[in-house]
DNA sequence: ATATGTGAATTGATTCACAGCG
DNA sequence: CGCTGTGAATCAATTCACATAT
């Protein structure tokens, strides 16, 4: 069914979906596929090929209705049913997360969190009960979570991501800087800063200072 | 020069810059394509062409040494010099950057912070002084910064990243869920979980829930 | 013997031009 | 007419097979 749609594709439409909203608050009713590749900085071409993988959304001649395709691509990402969160590591960063206000913006339920620091197992933070990771399984089910944060240091991720795993959550959202290893059918999402620092890093630098030898690269197009 | 390198090289280079530095904390002299592509889950054609684009890093029968191919990455990517680090906007993202441990670890120097909250302005967070905002321009000149984090709220971030561009820095880390207009010459990564999130809502919707007892060939590799 | 480096083939994504519909 | 929707063409990226070097 999406299968075959390219992940920039899948990239865009969330970017495609922040600018309806803004659209929306600042109460405009229509756009165009021009208006919209403008504000996410694409081209028109792009906006519409990626909606007509999914359908057509527009009128011809006169664009699309914002508050329309906004539900539109709240459908096709998936976010118009709530999504129960889990948050498994509750160090700092586990612990910001668990306060960010915004997360039920596309409702998005925290329901748990999860370490092995007996400190804070049977405490709240965040509004939600901190559990033994042991229990993962358990209260995963119980509390029907779909998506797990990974925010544990970066040594027990792997053994975590396999504990959500057996826990029957497909969804993983990795904080951690490491590549972490599922099966097919579970999904796994990474934010990395410090590897977007350092792409940064490589653009800023420019050209490679190149070796002697090697100059013979330069060709490309 | 460093133009028609495919951003999913450059992303996959990153990578392997960190599979290497684990290799070599474990004290391994000797990798092999293979090695590396299955830590990065990758294919070996794909490390080895990837490679390709800068050079020829290897020795054909016997592998990469470890610490060479380190090297050379970190040659390609930038990371033998040190990176001038400014936080514009220290609410708590910000903050907590400031504080992040690891930052140094490839010479990322954090040298300056600003915001625009009088009671913040003056103060020293995370080891740096908070200047005002609209000093960015001086200080940063004066700080020789390279590299801004833009942790604004959203209204303020592309006012935000237009001083930041005033200020002659070329590079921005945008942590601002929103996409910031810059020229050319000024390159922006950026780092978005709610987006992150609802790329997972995406590739999750449709699926059906799993049973915690469903399957697991978890092991991997 | 073994694992790299690379042109060629294949697959995938983007761009384009215009057909189609309001 | 204007703007969307889409097949065809172009461009880019990945995969592959094997020649090449140690």
């Amino acid at each position: 069914m999406s299968k075959g749609i390219p992940s920039a594709t899948v990239s865009r439409l969330v970017t495609y979906l922040r600018v309806l909203s803004d659209l929306d608050k600042a109460g405009l009713t229509r756009t165009s596929s021009d208006h919209l590749a403008a504000e996410a900085q694409v081209t028109a071409f792009q906006v519409r090929k990626d909606l007509a993988y999914f359908g057509s959304f527009g009128t011809r001649g006169s664009g699309y209705s914002v508050p329309g395709l906004l539900l539109e691509l709240r459908r096709i990402l998936g976010l118009i049913r709530p999504w129960r969160v889990a948050i498994v590591g509750m160090g700092r960063l586990g612990q910001a997360l668990a306060d960010f206000p915004q997360l039920d913006e596309y409702d998005f339920e925290l329901v748990a969190a999860f370490d092995v620091d007996p400190v804070k197992i049977g405490t709240t933070l965040g509004g939600v009960d901190v559990h033994h990771s042991d229990d993962l399984p358990t209260v995963a089910a119980d509390k029907s979570v779909d998506i797990a944060f990974l925010t544990v240091p970066v040594d027990a991720a792997q053994a975590a991501a396999d504990d959500i795993v057996r826990s029957g959550i497909r969804g993983i959202l990795n904080f951690v800087p490491t590549v972490v290893s599922t099966p097919d059918d579970v999904r796994v999402e990474t934010v990395d800063f410090l590897a977007a620092l350092k792409r940064l890093s490589y653009y800023l630098h420019g050209q490679v200072p190149a070796k002697p030898d090697e100059l013979l690269i330069g060709g490309s197009r």
